[in-house]
Parts: structure tokens; sequence; C-alpha cells
DNA sequence: GAAGACCCGATTTTT
DNA sequence: TCGGGTCTTC
């Protein structure tokens, strides 16, 4: 035990080691808070305060648990499989597949993705005759998400006009829908188990009893629904819990809240303090990963944010070098140089993928991609397709899920046509207006109207009927592969002269499936361990969960040596010896739509403060005059926190090394341009109350003239040159 | 049922 | 400008 706590500083100590009570630690970048979190449950466990089932452990992300749980497995002499450590949407399933009648719910209930979400709204507007101009599906999608991430239900949402009224409707509608089809989405999952705990008296308080310590990491993240949620398991106390009340151990760091636009609050931290009565907060602000200066300009950055629970991150690493800043004429011209200063750092000796280029969106990353690409210069973008967001994947899932559980239409309406079996519109309708008679599923409908024998749709019924009947009893990876021959998928990617990749998935995920029995098979069942816990769907239901609550890995070229290029939410968690942030421009960073959004700049901040703190060793900030944008060339102004940033720690850099890039004549967009009352485009001006800018484009001549100024955090503006006093600068 | 025309929108995203 | 999504046509 003494290991355990070995090399931990003073205030890792005392997180790790406090006694049993509610807790609070406000954890930096790189202050080393998943070690906290891992050895106090840990420490909890050897020092036989609390057994491993007595122990709630919950993260956002699936990699997050998973390293939780391998450093714990190092730690402990315990098999951690059978432990709670997992997703909020994890253990929600967890939970509603244990308790699924006391939850009403079908024993094979499925879980909906974001896309089959959608696809569900759709169709479900599609047979109400709505008009989806009026109610965009994805739109609808995010009412009723947000809604049940507030904890509110349709007959709770507030209609405080026609659409909205409207709209609960639909949420309300959308809810019988999936009852009937037997669906979960993410949110319900939430949403659901937490209705389970509230609405069962003694089911919550068997599990107040047993979870005897609440462990959460990236607290600042969670939505109001979660921190309920966690309300009721921890049974909300004072200081010393009651005996029926467990404690709760939050981490988080408000810094580095970025995450509101999906309705994290930020105010949970500050909620949490007050209503458990958080005596004090405990710190951890000494940094093990990035050198001085890095951390002197987050912290002088993050310090103009108001209303911070506070904290300053230090280092004993020395100051290191200063932080690069370079000024590029366009965004071509910046990643010319950044791909040219990586190269020589690759020269260096600087691993590839010890290099990560950060933007602020996607499609900054196509002019980096493009430069890399020519150079030869071994990529990874990160956040693409993931293996089950994959078509040919999740057809072979909807086959799966229709062999499960045969109300599922949204499986149904991907799957009845595909491959091609000449069911088209028509047979759709028939089936979808059936369906609604009957007030049935779509499969029900195909069966009892496929009268005919010999029709499509009839093949279809008994296509479906045979795998379920012929596989029963075969383990889930024969079935995988069976169903992929019999539904004809294998036939129709052998035949499409590029299906070879498909195919080679579809292998794969015969492959999936046979690792997730081996893992499985290795973690003891809860039933067997304290028989609370009923047996859930079977391999085939816990499987399909897998699916679609672990989206799995990124995608192919994992392991190759690569420059990383990921957006700066990709990027929170991870860390780089050399990080070049990039598009440091008015507009784009802090982007111009956070403008309008309640605390929007305060949230761009932070996102500059989790970029700049992914930086070990080197970092690059780059900006460009010049940026294409939309298909059109936009004028920037640098950003506004690249002047929060302390002018000491910044060194400015000329273009590199040999080849001199040639300033484009005239105007950065090349052409000449019409001087308008002594003024061009490009040109930096200054107006006695928007302040700085730059001309983007002119309209006019003499007394008519007219100019466009982008004045950044001020906005886009049309001055009449007449009025508007602009002076140069 | 597949290929091409056409229109619209365009931060950030895990589960 | 580009890509996705829908609509149109053979």
């Amino acid at each position: 035990m003494s290991d355990l706590l070995a090399h931990l500083n003073a205030p890792q100590l005392a997180a790790v080691t406090l006694p049993a009570q509610h807790a609070l630690i406000l954890a930096g970048a790189g202050s080393g808070k998943t070690r906290v979190l891992t050895t106090r449950i840990a420490w909890l466990i050897s020092t036989g305060q609390v057994g491993p089932q007595g122990i709630l452990a919950v993260t956002f992300t699936n990699k997050a648990a998973k390293e939780m749980q391998s450093r714990l497995a190092a730690m402990l002499p315990i098999n951690t499989r059978g432990m709670w450590i997992g997703t909020f949407h994890g253990l929600c399933n967890r939970l509603l597949r244990a308790h699924y009648r006391e939850a009403g719910l079908p024993a094979q209930f499925q879980i909906l993705d974001a896309a089959d979400q959608l696809a569900a709204i759709k169709r479900l507007l599609k047979n109400l005759n709505v008009d989806d101009q009026k109610f965009p599906p994805r739109e609808l999608m995010h009412f009723i998400n947000a809604h049940k991430e507030q904890g509110l239900r349709a007959a709770q949402a507030e209609a405080y006009d026609a659409f909205t009224s409207r709209r609960v409707e639909l949420y309300t509608e959308y809810e019988a829908q999936c009852r009937r089809e037997g669906v979960v989405d993410f949110a319900e999952l939430l949403l659901r188990s937490y209705e389970l705990l509230q609405r069962n008296e003694p089911l919550c308080q068997h599990y107040q009893a047993r979870f005897r310590h609440i462990l959460v990491d990236e607290f600042q993240d969670t939505n109001r629904l979660q921190y309920a949620w966690l309300k009721l398991l921890a049974g909300r106390g004072s200081v010393i819990p009651e005996s029926s009340a467990a404690c709760l151990f939050a981490v988080g760091d408000d810094d580095q809240s970025i995450y509101a636009f999906r309705g994290a609050e930020i105010g949970n931290m500050r909620d949490l303090q007050r209503e458990f009565a958080l005596p004090n907060v405990i710190r951890l602000e000494q940094n093990y990963r990035s050198h001085g200066n890095i951390l002197d300009a987050a912290n002088a950055l993050i310090q103009q944010n108001r209303g911070r629970l506070g904290k300053k991150l230090w280092t004993e690493a020395g100051a290191g070098e200063p932080i690069r800043v370079f000024e590029a004429y366009s965004d071509v011209d910046e990643a010319r140089f950044i791909v040219e200063e990586l190269s020589e750092l690759v020269r260096e000796g600087v691993g590839r993928h010890q290099i990560a280029l950060l933007y602020r969106s996607n499609a900054q990353s196509r002019v980096l991609e493009h430069h890399l690409f020519t150079q030869g210069i071994p990529y990874r973008v990160h956040g693409g397709l993931r293996f089950f967001d994959r078509q040919e994947i999740k057809h072979a899932l909807a086959y799966l899920r229709l062999i499960a559980n045969p109300d599922d239409d949204t499986a149904f309406t991907r799957v009845v046509n595909f491959p091609t079996r000449g069911i088209g519109g028509r047979s759709i309708e028939a089936l979808q207006d059936a369906a609604q008679q009957t007030n049935s599923s779509l499969y029900n409908a195909a069966a009892s109207l496929a009268g005919k024998a010999g029709s499509a749709v009839a093949r279809f019924v008994r296509l479906i009927e045979t795998l379920r009947s012929e596989t029963r009893d075969l383990p889930l990876p024969v079935v995988i592969d069976q169903l992929i021959d019999k539904s004809g998928l294998r036939q129709h990617y052998l035949a499409d002269k590029e299906g070879q990749d498909r195919l080679e998935n579809l292998d794969e995920l015969i492959n999936a499936a046979t690792a997730f029995l081996h893992e499985e098979s290795g973690s003891p069942s809860d039933s067997s361990s304290d028989g609370e816990v009923a047996p859930d769907g079977g391999p085939l239901a816990s499987f399909l969960a897998h699916a679609s609550l672990e989206a799995g890995e990124h995608q192919a070229g994992e392991g190759e040596e690569a420059v990383q290029l990921m957006t700066v939410h990709a990027a929170k968690g991870l860390e780089f010896d050399v990080v070049f942030i990039t598009g440091l421009e008015q507009g784009l960073f802090p982007h111009e739509n956070a403008a309008q959004e309640r605390d929007g700049l305060e949230e761009e901040r932070r996102l500059m403060y989790v970029a700049l703190t992914r930086a070990r060793r080197r970092l690059y900030l780059s900006h460009a005059q010049t940026r294409l944008l939309h298909g059109q060339t936009r004028y920037c102004l640098p950003s506004s926190f690249l002047e929060e940033l302390p002018a000491t720690l910044l060194r400015r850099i000329n273009r590199g090394g040999g080849q001199v890039s040639a300033r484009p004549t005239g105007s950065p967009g090349g052409e000449a341009q019409t001087a308008v009352g002594g003024l061009r485009i490009g040109q930096n001006v200054r107006h006695a109350r928007f302040g700085a800018g730059v001309i983007v484009a002119t309209e006019g001549s003499g007394s008519e003239a007219r100019v466009q100024v982008n004045f950044g955090a001020g906005g886009m503006k049309w001055l009449a040159l007449k009025y508007a006093r602009l002076t140069p600068a």
C-alpha cells in the first residue's frame, strides 16, 4: 500500500486519502487526475474501507473507463471486470438490462445511436405527414434530446408557443414510437434509469446501500440529468454522509469545460459545492506535462474568465522555449509554414505522432492535409467515421437487431431492401399503412400481409425467420457470418468493385463478436456475484448494446507513426511534445457564432486554454491574414486571444528557411485592388467606435463609396466613407 | 435502381 | 467552394 501512495504530491495524497466524505477535486490539466482517481479507488479497497462491489466509477468516454479499469487492475490483485466502472450510458444500460421489467422495457430492448434516432424521427414525421421543412428532423431531435437531458418528459415540457406545442406533441409521438418498437435512444438510457431509481424506492435504496463511494471523472461535463442521477444514487447529504448515503468524489476542471453546446452545465460544480456543503476543494495545480512558459501563457489567458473556481498551474520543469507565433499571408501560406516547420522537427528526431495540428473547426484540416499529402508526410485525422458507423456494419447489425427484436422498425427499414430484393417504395408504403392500421410493427405487418408466398416481402420475412431459427443455438460470430451470407450482403459487396474494404470490415465484425464473447466470459456476471442482477437479454442483446455504446476505434492506420490532426475539442485529454494551434483569427477562434451564445467568449477561451495546455515542450500559434471560407476569401484579424498572452512569452517568427515564399503582390488576395478614398482591401483600419478592423470589400466611389470592414469581435460592418471616420492603422 | 442535376448550409460531439 | 442530401431521369 505504501507503494500505492509513493510519488504522490501533497494535494494528490490528500485527495487520495480523504476520509469518507463528499469531495470536489479541482484537477488542472496535466495534474495527474486519472492517477488520483484510480489510486483513490485502489486505496479505498486495499485499506478495507470498501469492497470492489461498493465502488461506482463514472466517466464520459469508453476510453477513460477502460484506462481506469486497466490501471486499477495493475494496482490491485482483484478482478476489476465485474466492477461498476463505466460511462454514464454504459452503466445506465447495465442498470436497465438488470431491471428491464421494473423500467418497463422489453428484455431485448435496443439502443438507438444518433443516426438511428434521426432515421426514427424522419420515419415518424413521414408517418404523421408532418412537413419536415417546418419541423426539420435534426432540430426536432435536438429539441427532444435537450429536454431529456434536462430530465423533462414531453408531459413536462413547456409549450410556450404554437410551434413548440407542436414539437412537444411530436416528442410525445416519438416516445410512443420508441415504446412500440422497444428501442431507447442515448438520452433515454439516462432518463429511464433515473426514473427507475426515483420511482422504485426499494431498488434505489438497494443501490444507495451498495455503492459506498461514487467517483466521477470530468465532472464539469455533466449535464443536469447526469448530476441529478448522481445525487439520487449518492443520497444527497451533509459532509459526513449518513449511513445510508454514499460519498461522492467528483474530479473536474471548470477551466476545461468546453461542452456547453451539448448540455454540459458548468454550474454543476458550484451546485455540488453548495448542495453537498463541501467544506473545501482540493486543488491539483502542479503540472507534470508542460514547460513553464506554456503554463504561464495558459494561466494568463484563463484569468480573463469570470466566476472561475480559481486555479493556477505551475511546474518544476523550467520555463522552456518561448511560444512561437507566426503570421501567414493566407491559409495556404500557414499550411506551408507548418509543414516546413514540422518536417524540420522530424528531421531533428521528433516522432511524428508527437506532433499535433489543432484547429477550431474541421473544415480547416483540408489545407493542412493537402500540404502534408503533397509532401508525403504520414498523418492521421481524428474524428472520422468509426467502425460501427460504417454502412456495411450498420446493415449487418440491423439484420442482427431484427433477429433479436422484430419490432425494431428502424432496423427493418434499413435492410428490407438492402441488398435490393424488389421491395420498392410502394411495397413499403403499403406495409406502413398496414402497420398503422393494426398498430403493430412493420415486420408484423409484413408477416401477416405476405400471403402470397412468392412475393418479395414474403421472401424477406422468410429470410429473417430462417435466420432466427437456424442460428438460435449458434455462437454469435457464426450467426453473423451466416447472416452476411444469407442476407446477400456478401454477394452484394463481392459484386461491387469497391466492395473489398467493406467485405473486410464485415469480417472484422465477426472478429469483433469473437473478441466480445471472450471478454464477456472473462468477467463474472453480476448474477453470480451477488444475485441482485437478473440475466440480461443474452449475448446477442449485449453485443448489440456494445456496438451502439462503443463506436469502435477511430480508423485504420492507428499505430502508424503519423502527425496527428484534430479539432481542439478532440484534443482534450491528450498531450504532445509539439503542438501547432492554427487559424488563430478573430471570427474563427474565437468563433463568430460564439458571440451570440451566452458566455460564448468564455467558452471559446476555455477551448483555447485546453489547446495551449496540450503542449509539452514546444508550442506554435499561427494565424493568417487571409483565409478561404465558404468559397470566399476572408480577411482576418489576429485572434484576440493572442493579445491576452503575455508578450514576454512569445516570439514572433519570420518565414522559415530556404525558399522565399513570394508575398502576393498588391493585396493579400493577389489581384490589384482599386483604392477607394485611399483605402484598399486587406488594409488595417481603425474606427472610433468599433476599433481595429480589416477592409474586406469596397463598393462605389467618390461620395458613394462604402467599405466592408471586419471588426472581428465587433462583427462585419458596411460603412459609408462619407460618414465613417476610418484611419489607416 | 443507379447516376446525374440541383439546392442548401457551413462550429465544436460522446454516448 | 465543397459536400451531403434530395430530386429527377433513364
